[in-house]
DNA sequence: GCTACATCCTCTAGTGACTCGAGGAGCAAG
DNA sequence: CTTGCTCCTCGAGTCACTAGAGGATGTAGC
């Protein structure tokens, strides 16, 4: 298995340099080999376990969130009650995401199309969100 | 239209007293009269904004891209081009998180099934998300 | 072999978006 | 009129980066 640079690394998993040292630092990536002159090597595993953190970013999980899907991939043999309670929560958050979004859109979708008929006049953007509460503080 | 406190505000829109005043300070609601013993008096729509802004946080969105959208709703006279544009650019955004998450939800829910039957010795958490990526950056 | 120049190293400090705590004032109930 | 809750401001702390200083290493051309 070929190993490579962080700068190689960074490029192929969107994650910057700086960045990468950074998860090391926290324990999100395991401290990889060095050369003679002191330089990180990564490797495949490493790539994806990178490219898996920053997806899982962006989608907006926190870095323990993280932690608890990648102990999840490490210890495959561990306690399937833990890693159901782990995937449970993560599950009850991804859809509550998605629900979220799945309104923002229709409300971004509905926007642009009045767009193209000329009229922004009644933006309802911030109505769709705010609304979209579970238990509605009603105000008199 | 009646007026509340802070604290019944944070309640309302689940956002904490603290957060609203910070949400003051930087400009993203705008700072509300006060009662003769100097504390804020929220009014409904002051709630629907907050509720609003919540939500686009939990979504994800930065305060700035919240800032324009708010920018939208307050000035519904403005150029329908830049209205256009971000609803635009935020909808691309909320397309690319919900087809992630779809993707992350399926592998979940398979987790969560094959742990029933007691195992979760092939976790593929990481590839599901790694594998998500634009370009490839192939490694030999 | 030597000089550029990119890339890497560590370390410290700064950023965005909160979050907490100190220290003090307002106010409603007993 | 005191007990206890909420509110005020202000400064500091947290999380997840991100940028910069100062220095070493590696590589390409001469």
């Amino acid at each position: 298995m070929q190993e490579i640079s962080i700068g190689e690394a960074a490029r192929h998993s969107g994650v910057k340099p700086p960045t990468i040292r950074y998860y090391e630092q926290i324990g999100l990536l395991p401290a990889p080999p060095r050369t003679e002159g002191n330089r990180r090597l990564y490797d495949a595993t490493d790539l994806r376990r990178l490219a898996f953190i920053r997806h899982a970013r962006e989608l907006g999980f926190e870095i323990d969130a993280i932690r608890a899907l990648l102990f999840l991939q490490d210890a495959p043999n561990q306690s399937c009650a833990a890693a159901d309670e782990i995937a449970r929560a993560r599950l009850a958050e991804v859809e509550h995401r998605m629900s979220c979004l799945a309104a923002l859109k229709t409300e971004l979708e509905r926007m642009i199309r009045e767009c193209a008929c000329g009229r922004v006049a009644d933006c309802r953007v911030i109505e769709t969100l705010a609304d979209h509460t579970h238990q509605h503080g009603r105000l008199a």
